[in-house]
DNA sequence: CGGGTCAAGAGAACTATTCGCATGTCACCT
DNA sequence: AGGTGACATGCGAATAGTTCTCTTGACCCG
């Protein structure tokens, strides 16, 4: 029998394949975006018998073999995303909250820039960018010449 | 008698002025970048009394009114810091932790983009960005070619 | 300089996450 | 297939960071 990629991920470094991995990869693949507490919930409706603690510890490893990763959008609860989709920065509203993904070609230039004057490298996907959108910053602007 | 300016703008907004106040101004601009926890240290040294619930509240109403602001440097606290700094831009290191400050007119461009492309007013200083710095960024390179 | 109202102190509560330990289970080895 | 040892999970307690509630204290307007 073969085993999907997702297990043979695993394997190669070592761990379990076990439900709760794979219930928890699924959830994350099938969030788009999750916290740890929504990744909880819909494992939840699956097998209810799953504690938080599972799933902070999976993801982890999940983590760690690259089958996902993970973004802080404000701030506390990050956001764990499939490995799959392709990476994105995260620009999010101090107003409304609203999150919106870019490409995180976006700042190739701003990241070459860093790396040369600074050379340090940055990692544009793991923190979002926050400000304000479209539509809140309209807002603030009627606001203040009214 | 006449108030110096950080007095003046409590006032303005309707706020009073208190010794706690004072002397959390007193720490935020002493410190250049200190935590909830150090403010309270800081603050503790002159006025062993004051209570962590005040240093929250304090850094919430010193920064409404614009004396300091606050930046999310990874996990844990945020980071305060006196506005009469000129406005940088955090880089910290995953692996390290050390902190960089760089000019935040180093993000013109990639805010200038964000706003053309996508309407949106980003607030580069607000979230620190995140990677791998010059040391540690040698250090691995070191490790996948050794 | 009295009093209304905002601020501070104290500690409980809350949220997000991690840890320790006992039990369960995967996977290797016969 | 069955035994076994290490790894994984469940569970609750612990921790960190922050907020809330409630009572007491103090600023400052008049």
């Amino acid at each position: 029998m073969e085993s999907s990629p997702w297990e043979a991920r695993l394997r190669e470094q070592g761990f379990r394949i076990t439900a709760q991995r794979q219930l928890v990869l699924e959830s994350v693949n099938q969030l788009g975006h999750g916290t740890p507490e929504e990744i909880l919930s819909s494992v939840q409706k699956t097998a209810s018998g799953v504690n938080l603690s599972t799933i902070y510890r999976t993801l982890e490893v999940l983590e760690s073999v690259g089958l996902i990763t993970h973004t802080h959008i404000g701030h506390g609860a990050p956001v764990y995303h499939s490995q799959d989709e392709s990476p994105h920065i995260h620009l999010v509203c101090d107003d409304c909250a609203e999150v919106t993904s870019i490409p995180a070609a976006s700042a190739a230039q701003f990241s070459l820039d860093l790396k040369e004057t600074y050379g340090f490298t940055a990692h544009m996907t793991h923190m979002a960018v926050t400000g304000s959108c479209k539509t809140c910053a309209s807002k603030s602007e009627l606001k203040s010449n009214g």
